[in-house]
RNA sequence: GCCGAUGUGGCUCAAUUGGCAGAGCAGCUGAUUUGUAAUCAGCAGGUUAUCGGUUCGAGUCCGAUCAUCGGCUCCA
């Protein structure tokens, strides 16, 4: 790749995204290059970017790294244009995120929502002042003194933190300076006209409940502004799909405020429900797995024992009923560990697959609750898993496997995390090094990918989370695999073994949707409440084009609700333009269509979701064709004309 | 829980500086009997989230509570 800088020199590199030291072009140790260079003879979106060690980065636009530092420049811009406006104001963190930037301040006086164009304003100027961004550095007693100068307080305390012998990077652009690591553009200019700020939130300094509450703008910035609204459109896009919309609109699901964060399911949605929860039934039965149910409310001196009452308190609903304290079951696994122990257990019945679909109530702080996603009583679909040490390699793959296969049914993107030994955890080292290991091995023989995150495991052992990406990119921790040392030992379990010795079996809690509650309302975002023909909740409406076909619209009916099809039929008096219109917006998959010329023939005429009219046809192939389709699960929303 | 915002028929939204709470859709009734995304007419529906205050007068101003929304923290 041939790179001609505006100054006519020319340089040849290997790869697409140069790194160029330039630092011997400088005069007086400051970087500036102007930003239009060509590449192979063609003048190219470039970006240039300041570094560390005052080298010239080039990246495109399109580089990862070029979008991360226009946008963090663009919250340098916005930082200045706060301290222009309100000068008290003081500074927090300004980083660059996946979808944009955002900046904390603390402010006196809140800032409301007509305050972002007055910002937006004031950058704009900023921008078109053209401000070089400079770099210099500062020993740490010196940065000290230059942020408590400027009165930052929060910039003193993050410099404080750093090691005594660092050197501390500033980047300045006119009267602001800001204490940042870098890389930024060359000028404020290059920030250009793509950038909107989004909204107002609170944030806790450095991420912690006990500190202050800060003010965060959220903003976003791109190389172009097609680019900029194309995300505004994608944004819009998926507030429409917001399962809390669709959810009360398909008839799904309602809130009260007779419970809020317990969610109501609706006919429809219970039909969804359960016809999830039959896919779950039938691939754990498959699996091996057995199914218990165990109480929803169960006694304190149970919940003491299994660490409850003193770690989750907080979250449990409790009562007095006969002077005895009783919590309402915030987890499954207490029940299935009494059912385990409630006969002796033989090394022959391992591993024991004890799978319950267990309603769980948890005392979610009031701020958290979120339509389905975040609740305060939900279904977990949970089990637990008895087993020998040498067993928690291929039971753990049996989960991933599993829980592989569910997401793959409704082509989910997903990703892995792995989760190691917390500072504060109980246990052996051999203890944590073998689950660890087993873990990492059952993911390795499947060939999923993950991150580890180093500590944060559960305190009594390991666990694999996985995570969902929903319509607008947020992800959703869904199936767990936690590995369990504690409660075994707590409670107590054992099995005899082929040596006729007791020994204490290993513990595995899993779940796969998580909670049915939350994978529903994933899938209907995922969807946008178009679900696949064996999800949907009316798979058929019938729509006879008047009252006079009405009784061959009921033979049609009952001969489609005989096939076992969900189906309805529209009576109503309306033009079918009208019948039409309401079966599409309910998203129903199949429209049958019948007037004068179905009757005589014996036909219905199709209309699909997706494809639209599809003419008439018989109503044995139909069916026959509706049942293939929900048989096989299928979840392609295109259906051969 | 914390920061900020919002709460008007089932839904989506109106209501000048405080001055008679209104519309469309949905619902019900009637007419129409319809051929692939909204037929016409009529009727009914609200203690403006709740409680309190200011005022001659409050949907509107003030306070408290509750809920919701955007985030933070926590989490399935």
């Amino acid at each position: 790749m041939k790179i001609t800088l505006k100054d006519g020199s020319v340089r040849e590199y290997a790869q697409p995204v140069a790194v160029i030291d330039i630092a011997k072009d400088l005069s007086e140790g400051l970087a500036r290059m102007a930003c239009v260079a060509q590449i192979d003879g063609e003048t190219a979106d470039l970006r240039t970017v300041v570094d560390h060690d005052c080298r010239l980065n080039i990246f495109t636009a399109r580089d990862p790294e070029g979008l991360a530092a226009l946008r963090h420049t663009a919250s340098h811009v916005m930082a200045q244009a706060i301290k222009r406006l309100w000068p008290d104001t003081k500074l927090a963190i300004g980083p660059s995120i996946a979808d944009g930037f955002y900046y904390d301040i603390d402010k006196e006086e809140p800032l409301v929502a007509d305050d972002l164009p007055k910002i937006e304003d004031e950058m704009k100027k900023i921008i078109k002042e053209a401000l070089p961004l400079e770099r210099f550095e500062l020993p740490r007693a010196e940065a000290i003194a230059f942020m408590k100068e400027k009165d930052e307080p929060y910039k003193v305390e993050l410099i404080e933190d750093l090691p005594e012998d660092a050197t501390i990077s500033f980047y300045r652009q006119g009267e602001f300076t800001d204490l940042c690591a870098g890389p930024h553009l060359m000028s404020t200019k290059d920030v250009g006209k793509a950038f909107k700020l989004m909204n107002i939130a609170g944030a806790y300094w450095r991420g912690s409940e006990k500190n202050k509450m800060l003010t965060r703008i959220y903003a976003t910035a791109f190389q172009k502004k097609e680019e900029l609204e194309a995300y505004i459109t994608m944004m819009e896009e998926a507030k429409k799909r917001d399962h809390r919309k669709l959810g009360k609109e398909l008839g799904i699901f309602m809130m009260s405020d007779a419970g809020p964060g317990f969610p109501f399911f609706l006919p429809k949605g219970m039909v969804l429900k359960n016809t999830l929860l039959d896919y779950w039934r039938e691939i754990h039965k498959k699996a091996g797995y057995v199914e218990i149910s165990t109480p929803i409310i169960l006694n304190r001196s149970l919940w003491e024992t299994s660490g409850h009452w003193d770690h989750y308190k907080n979250n449990m609903y409790t009562t007095v009923i006969d002077d005895e304290d009783y919590a309402i079951k915030p987890m499954n696994c207490p029940g299935g560990v009494l059912v385990y122990a409630s006969e002796p257990r033989s090394y022959r019945d391992l591993p024991l697959r004890m799978g319950e679909l267990g309603i769980v109530h948890r005392h979610e702080k009031s701020g958290q609750l979120h339509g389905l996603m975040r609740v305060r009583c939900f279904t977990q679909d949970d089990a637990h898993i008895f087993m020998t040490p040498e067993q928690i390699r291929d039971e753990i793959k049996g989960v991933a496997g599993l829980i592989n296969e569910v997401y793959s049914l409704f082509g989910f993107q997903y990703h892995v995390e792995l989760s190691t030994r917390p500072e504060d955890s109980m246990g052996s080292d051999e203890d944590w090094e073998m689950a660890t290991g087993a873990l990492k091995g059952a993911l390795d023989d499947l060939g999923l990918d993950y991150v580890i995150n180093e500590g944060d495991g559960a305190f009594y052992g390991p666990k694999i989370d996985f995570h969902l990406v929903d319509a607008i990119g947020r992800t959703w921790q869904c199936g767990t695999i936690q590995l369990d040392f504690q409660l075994p030992q707590r409670f107590e379990l054992e099995y005899i073994g082929a040596d006729g010795e007791k020994h204490r079996p290993i513990m595995i809690h899993r779940v796969a949707f998580g909670s049915i509650e939350r994978f529903i309302g994933i899938l209907i975002e995922h969807f946008a409440g178009a679900f696949p023909t064996w999800l949907a909740p009316v798979q058929v409406k019938v729509l006879p084009i008047s009252e006079k076909y009405e009784d061959y619209a009921r033979k049609v009916t009952e001969t489609v609700a005989a096939a076992g099809i969900r189906v309805e039929l529209d009576e109503r008096n309306e033009k079918i333009g009208y019948k039409i219109r309401e079966a599409q917006n309910l998203k129903i998959p199949y429209m049958l269509i019948v007037g004068q010329k179905e009757e005589t023939d014996g036909t219905v005429a199709v209309r699909s979701r997706v494809n639209g009219d599809e003419g008439a046809r018989d109503l044995d192939g139909f069916i026959a064709a509706v049942k293939e389709e929900i048989a096989t699960r299928a979840n392609n929303q295109k259906k051969e004309a």
